[in-house]
DNA sequence: GTAAAACATTGATATGGATCAAGCATTCGT
DNA sequence: ACGAATGCTTGATCCATATCAATGTTTTAC
């Protein structure tokens, strides 16, 4: 028991540490850090981190696995607002009313490392680069969802979905041209505004294209550059 | 010289101190604020508050006037992000990467203060309301942009358009009902992903549904609860 | 005050992607 | 290991909205 009590997840020997939170902490820092930080939590496939109207309390880093999150509007269809990878971090959109704005439902069993609201901010106002670092990564929530744009056309879409995957993944130090879809091709739609028939046809048309290979949820990128080209240009080439 | 001096703006008599950080600082507080606050700034209609791509210095809170932040996208068309009112504060995106993500356009002529974005962060490690603040302001700018449902029809876009302007005049003190859009119609049609013809027409079809009045730039709601289910029926009704 | 430019409206036509329909492949639950 | 449910693909048709075209209206600049 005392062994696996010494060797239980902290902040210091987390190996997604310096990911989700890359900014120089000492290890006096982080073990502070670490003092506030509930224990991890492994939320399985199709289950949810946090209901939509919820009340907000805490931040969560993802360990490993990943999360969709959505809305539900008023015929109580589901909307996705965004794809939540291993590293990065979730809830922020709560801040502002103080309860969620979205429901997260895991994709695959997951485990995540809950970070109480209240004390985070009150560690922040003591460590400078931790406070630095949140407004970072909320900045760069914010950006991720920019790139979608909304006038794009279904392949532009598409292909601004692939190369913002592949390059959340190349920041992880994960592969950047071969990875898993961990979401459904209704799921892709959702997200994108498109309907499932037309996510199975243009990763076809792109496969065809020489521009990824497509193998059910696995996708390679062969060609950045044509990738590159597909999310500008208005129509087929 | 001295009488004017003694009159200027500072975030103590600032008119709209308690809407763009509306949190409960004290006179003191406030006095600490303003010793950071560099001096307003006054934009004309067309001219640019800070560009895509240059170093991100400071945040701007829009005393009066209204912006649009867009990005160029590689056939260096305009992509608007989004639309920013008096009260608000404007350039969060740029957090991330140190750099600015969109071009900031005035739509009118504007008055900002500028808020050097080092200084602030020191500060709101020394007072704990304004560092709550701070997340509370980055959180409702994700939020707002979160509404825009990208599977929405045309008429679905635009009312949601509608409420989101009229909400956050509610939310500044002023009239929710009837309003003056400082964008043009392309604007409007460029952010919501539709054609000018198509705004045109809808803004008649709402009319003709007794939803809004249109006046050129002038909108009336006339009925929320109708804008309401404008903004949710899937087909024409 | 006038010409030019920018903005807005209205009508006719074309099309990208939705929807409907059917069948196949994979995953899940027992 | 099996059947059922879910997820995926492919084809045919249709419609919402883009695009093209023309004209009217307001604002801007000199």
């Amino acid at each position: 028991m005392l062994e696996y009590k010494k060797f239980k997840a902290n902040c210091m020997n987390c190996s997604i540490a310096e990911l989700c939170l890359p900014v120089a902490l000492s290890d006096s820092e982080l073990s502070q850090l670490d003092k506030i930080i509930k224990k991890r939590r492994i939320i399985h496939k199709g289950e949810e981190l946090f209901y939509q109207d919820g009340k907000f309390m805490a931040l969560y880093a993802i360990r490993s696995g990943s999360f969709k999150t959505y809305i539900l509007n008023q015929d109580s269809q589901e909307q996705i607002t965004s794809f939540h990878l291993p590293g990065e971090l979730l809830g922020f959109d709560a801040i502002s009313k103080e309860k969620h704005l979205v429901t997260a439902k895991a994709l695959e069993t997951s485990s995540v490392c809950e970070v109480p609201f209240t004390e985070l901010l009150t560690l922040a106002a003591q460590l400078p680069k931790l406070q630095t670092q949140l407004f970072r990564l909320m900045s760069r929530e914010m950006d991720n969802e920019m790139k979608l744009q909304i006038n794009a056309s279904a392949e532009q879409r598409l292909a601004v979905f692939l190369q913002n995957i592949s390059s959340r993944y190349k920041q992880r130090g994960l592969s950047s041209s071969k990875f898993i879809l961990t979401m459904t091709r209704q799921d892709i739609a959702n997200y994108l505004g498109l309907a499932t028939e037309t996510v199975s046809r243009l990763f076809k048309a792109m496969q065809g294209k020489g521009v990824i290979q497509v193998e059910r949820r696995e996708i390679s990128i062969l060609d950045f550059d044509k990738l590159q080209i597909a999310t500008c240009q208005h129509k087929a080439m």
